[in-house]
DNA sequence: GTGGTCTAGACCACT
DNA sequence: GTGGTCTAGACCACG
């Protein structure tokens, strides 16, 4: 894995959304162990607590659980997964959205564009 | 103008594609008048080349002219802004389909999400 | 090659220029690598920054390729070229024709005097 | 008058074929005085041999002819400035020829762009 | 070694 | 003052 960062959101989020994409598009399967505290934060060059933090949000949301000194695992309820993969979407969307609409660009042409650029 | 740059696309692009949103969203209207290289690179803290770099760029697509001594001035060719409006529009799109099918998104999803978020 | 460079006209231009005419009559083929950058500013004594400005005005013109660290190349699409020597050749009739409407010589003079000489 | 020099042929050339442009032209009527040696040194920064060398040239084509202490002047024999004027354009055209061939632009070619830019 | 980017600073002309 | 050109030199990514 490959980290970086920007300044304008927190790093944890940052953190946290790396992670969701890798269990939404399936390169960690549900069930599967995902990578400790330590060795995250050595990869990315944070500090623990804040990979720690990051994981937090991802409990929160059912993605992962822990298993106490087993280490921590990918949710194995499809449900769960289904539901961020949603919820990921809309964020992407909605940005999308404003980015269109930032630039005065009409819907019909943006549909329109969807569907050339699709082919 | 809020100046800040990602460490991951050349500034002079950077630059280039910010003054670009201005036209294309009517910030800017065709025949104006924009900020000089000397004063742009002053405010974002960069080059006057940098600047002039991004200019370069800008002018090959023809959404701004030199008129010499009398400073640099959005085209009031309207053809040529709304070409470069299709183009930096494909841009976003092409951003937006491969964000979602990175998630593994399928398209009838996408376009589903679409209309629920639009609504 | 020789170069030598006049004053009237920016040396990046006069390189840019060069390397057309070698492209457009054939002695640099589709398709060829082209000297590097370094190479061409040590040969014509000029900063390579210069060489770099005059290859920039040829990509944008499509003139040439640049694949990365690979060197540039002639582009391959004949079209292209065919384009540069008609855009190549207009500049050299328009300056023919100002050169003869200058010394106040008549069109049918100019025309005849042509067909005299080329016999 | 601007003067400039090109290092490709004598100097003395360039200045009388500055002065033949000017007759030529008709910037220069038949039976003009023209500027004397020491001025024409003065204005191109040159010795005024080298000015007395191309008067000689001119001289030479018939083209002004010495009055003693009176001054040079401009022939008033029309047929002599009939005569440079196609010695004069024969030589651009030479040089356009020449200059299309080196490009590989076939016959055809150029007086089909000829016709359309001079439309 | 090649292209790409960026900075610093200079000089010129004056659409 | 502005754009345009040019130089000198630096660092980076790619293989």
């Amino acid at each position: 894995m490959a980290w970086s960062f920007t300044s304008d959101r927190p790093v944890y989020l940052q953190i946290a959304e790396k992670v969701t994409r890798s269990v939404i598009s399936g390169e960690y399967s549900p069930g599967d162990q995902i990578p400790s505290v330590r060795q995250l934060a050595l990869e990315a060059a944070v500090n623990p607590n804040t990979v720690q933090r990051a994981f937090l949000e991802l409990e929160n949301e059912k993605l992962i659980r822990s298993k106490g000194t087993l280490g921590r695992f990918v949710t194995d309820n499809v449900e769960d997964i289904e539901k961020a993969r949603r919820k990921y979407a809309e964020r992407i969307i909605k940005k999308f959205i404003s980015d269109m609409s930032e630039l005065s660009i009409p819907v019909e042409q943006t549909t329109e564009l969807l569907k050339e650029v699709s082919l």
